[in-house]
DNA sequence: CTACCAGATGGTAGCGTTACCACGCTAACG
DNA sequence: CGTTAGCGTGGTAACGCTACCATCTGGTAG
């Protein structure tokens, strides 16, 4: 491979010049750029970023340590993630923790060694020791989707309370009083804050109990046996709401399995929707988070943390999710589990074109 | 930051011994040893594997330059390269070209210059362009889901006429003759394999009329555009083939407007099929590629040529698609265009729990 | 005419690590 | 007992690049 001193020879001039011409770092007369420009045709010289990086002290890479980008969730913020990136000029690492703190460690160490000049986390649990090792490091870090319960790193988020809230409210003011709420495990803080958000929404309406809820994980399996437990209960709840999209897809097919129908026999609202890519006919009733949008601003915030350094205050960008109300949310109550001609006319629960259009 | 140096000063050895102790790449006492670990444990030293990789010319790092990491059949065969990359160590860089020869000639660019130890590419079109940098650049290239015209480097890849062959002979056995394929770019090999696939099915059942070819992109929009211009056809076909995800939720979008019930008016089947993680209720025919494994096969394919060098013939690996026949396809064609009691009751075109299962 | 400034170019010295070679020491061998 | 082998350890010199400082030129201000 040849080298800047080889392109340099080749031009009649310093390496220093060189390096001038490639990275435009300094004067350089139009005359010597027109030479050095056409050395490095000549032997194709392709400028050794490892060196670059090593003397100057940044890599122009970032890296995103996430939970698994198979979630369509996830896959948008990545996609987010990595324009924004690309637009910087920056090359992006891609981790997977499948929600594992020795995962996210054992990454994010990987990560530092190779002076990643930033780490967006998506922290598996609190996050807190990947968090400490980065700023040991001396390396920015901005948290994505996830609160931290100490303020130790900026944070862009959605508005999972808020985006619960309204879900919350549309049962409500379709009647439905009893009601249980799918979430994921207890560290996790959308898990929290989704069931704050729906629980308020049943306190601020008097007149209605407060929803059950039930805690597990996020994924399909989970969604499944909560959907089970949650509607063994007699009396039965009047309507679901399913915290992520794996679990909204669990429920979905153990309420199929169960011969319970959506929305006739039990309402079903949930958190993320599903890229309308990927489905043909959007069905369930959700809080769509800014999924794209959320890796675009993570990526500015981290921008901005790295050229401004450690010292301001840290950041907390919460983004505001989008109701948007579908079928699975069903109509408004009449009497206690009326399943008369309520429901829109054929329509049932199985539909032949795919309508999943939140779960994943 | 401390040093390699800081370490040895501190531990009262010199720094090749700390960096055998780290690398475990030399003999070294086990005093010496647990000295030195305990050095490194008290001043918090992390190797700076951007000297090391100056130093080694290694990076421990490749890139997977592809076209759409959204489209959930990238996103799984990403997380496969993800998950065979991080067992060996190795970490990942992520590129989407969403098809443009200069996006990805710039990625490639930019991969070699941060000197990665191998590419993984699913090229946009041609690709030759991207191929011949690496090889310039002595980096092993493994190029993925897309076939070559000339063997100009390994490949690993799914069988999409097999695929496609059998989605035909699907549809040959249940009667249909008046067919149409609706198919990605002439330049993108999968786009080409399908439709020759599907085409021998027919010819080899004599009786049959070969199929109709509509050519698009592998999107939505395209794949509504060609539904449109498929069914305006006299007599209507009695069954479409999508060869990719995105096209079939064109499709099935288009159809449901146009008031085309599938599978009672019209018979479809795709390639690639929907995680089962995206969908509560599968409904489409499809010729399913093994993404994951695709993913972890490429990597494989890259490791053994990182290690044997560029000698060696190429190789391609080829792996058999899964044929998952759903209710999209429908039942056997009694006759031509008859939609009296064959279809099994109880469904229509839209679903209210979302089957979306293989689109996107 | 001198002083000063900016543009254009180069020299040198690392950045932090490991490849390579060398050294001393002990054990084993004939 | 000399020779060899191999372990444990260290010194030195890169790897390819750019930060920093120095130099030289020509132009402009005082």
């Amino acid at each position: 491979m040849p080298t800047i001193v080889d392109v340099a020879n080749r031009a009649g001039v310093a390496a220093i010049t060189v390096s001038r011409v490639v990275n435009d770092s300094g004067p350089v007369s139009s005359q010597v750029r027109a030479r050095v420009e056409q050395a490095i045709a000549e032997i194709g010289y392709v400028p050794n970023s490892v060196a670059r990086s090593l003397r100057s002290k940044r890599t122009d890479t970032i890296a995103l340590v996430l939970t698994d980008m198979t979630n369509p969730f996830f896959t948008t913020v990545a996609r987010g993630v990595e324009d924004a990136a690309s637009d910087a000029g920056l090359m992006l690492l891609i981790c997977n923790t499948d929600e594992r703190d020795v995962d996210e460690e054992r990454y994010v160490r990987m990560i530092l060694q190779r002076q990643a000049d930033g780490v967006l986390l998506v922290p598996a649990r609190g996050g807190v020791a990947a968090i400490k090792q980065c700023r040991d490091h001396e390396t920015p870090v901005v948290v994505v989707d996830r609160r931290l319960r100490e303020p130790v790193a900026d944070v862009v988020r959605a508005d999972s309370r808020g985006g619960a809230l309204e879900l919350g409210r549309i049962l409500v003011s379709l009647g439905h009083s009893r009601t249980a709420v799918l979430t994921g495990p207890r560290s996790v803080s959308t898990a929290d804050d989704r069931v704050a958000g729906f629980r308020k929404a049943f306190s601020e309406a008097h007149q209605a109990e407060p929803p059950r809820v039930l805690r597990g994980e996020y994924t399909i399996e989970s969604g499944r046996a909560m959907a089970r437990q949650a509607m063994a209960a007699i009396p039965r709840p009047t309507a679901l709401f399913a915290a992520n999209n794996f679990i909204a897809i669990g429920v979905l097919q153990e309420l199929d399995e169960m011969q319970v129908r959506v929305p006739e026999d039990v309402a079903v609202v949930a958190f993320d929707d599903l890229p309308p890519a990927m489905v043909a006919f959007p069905f369930l009733t959700v809080a769509a988070q800014p999924a794209y949008e959320m890796g675009q601003r993570s990526v500015a915030v981290l921008l901005d943390r790295m050229s401004t350094g450690a010292t301001e205050k840290f950041r907390e960008v919460v983004l505001p999710t989008q109701l948007v109300v579908r079928r699975s949310s069903g109509d408004a109550l009449r009497e206690p589990d009326v399943d008369s001609q309520s429901a829109p006319p054929g329509h049932d629960v199985r539909d032949p074109v795919g309508t999943a259009n939140d779960p994943a």
